[in-house]
DNA sequence: TTGACGCATACCCATAAGGGAATATGATCG
DNA sequence: CGATCATATTCCCTTATGGGTATGCGTCAA
């Protein structure tokens, strides 16, 4: 049987897992240590259901490690997954250094050479 | 009335534009130069409307461009919207380098402990 | 042991997303 | 104008996604 899908799984692709502005800005947060969730929740306005739910898949895909902390569960970065990500973006770099100088210049010129007609 | 949003609308984020993988295999492509649609999909092994949408895609968060070549149009790299998700992962590299040194040693630690039982 | 707390899941809903096939739109050429 | 090639759109279908609310479950404290 053939299966549609509709995207790659987001629990299996760190692309997809920081395709999601809250999942970034609990990355974002982390870097300033471990928290429980509910502090989490709270601190970025969300519910603490939607906090573990994108805390799952962050863990999922490996961004984050959680340990027991006795009731609690802190969350903390693990940013290593993150390092592909930089580095295939990376890989434009030259590109957008240098691509598009000629068109810039050529946008310019068009321009200009509006202005002076 | 309340109209729910499943995620950021992939034609606004950059960072929804890339998470789907074949359009990151067309990005990567077109570093080579510019494409005709029929010749990219054929390239990448998909189907010439497949290939459009994706390429509708990526010229909407403006990281492809387009122009017309007689009865072709040809799609180019614009990777400048690429620099903030590389900045954004940047962000990350000092936790990637350190911040599981720690974490790593201690999980030797623990290999090296059962064996010696 | 019984609450209370902290967190994860389950369930439900509406929407976004992708793929395939068919079709519309555009442009070129004879 | 008519035929044809190159693309873009549309339609249909199935799954993924995110949010909300209710609920299950483990842990700690009294």
């Amino acid at each position: 049987m053939i299966v549609p899908m509709a995207r790659a799984a987001t629990t299996s692709d760190v692309f997809n897992a920081i395709a999601e502005p809250q999942r970034r800005d609990i990355l974002v947060l982390l870097r300033t240590g471990e928290r429980p969730v509910t502090e989490l929740a709270r601190e970025l306005g969300m519910t603490q259901p939607g906090a573990s739910k994108h805390l799952r898949v962050l863990r999922e895909v490996g961004l984050v490690r959680d340990r027991k902390a006795g009731k609690q569960r802190l969350y903390g970065l693990d940013a290593r997954g993150l390092r592909p990500v930089h580095e295939w973006a990376g890989g434009f770099e030259q590109f957008w250094n240098e691509s598009f100088d000629r068109l810039d210049a050529y946008v310019q010129e068009l321009k200009q050479a509006r202005q002076e007609e």
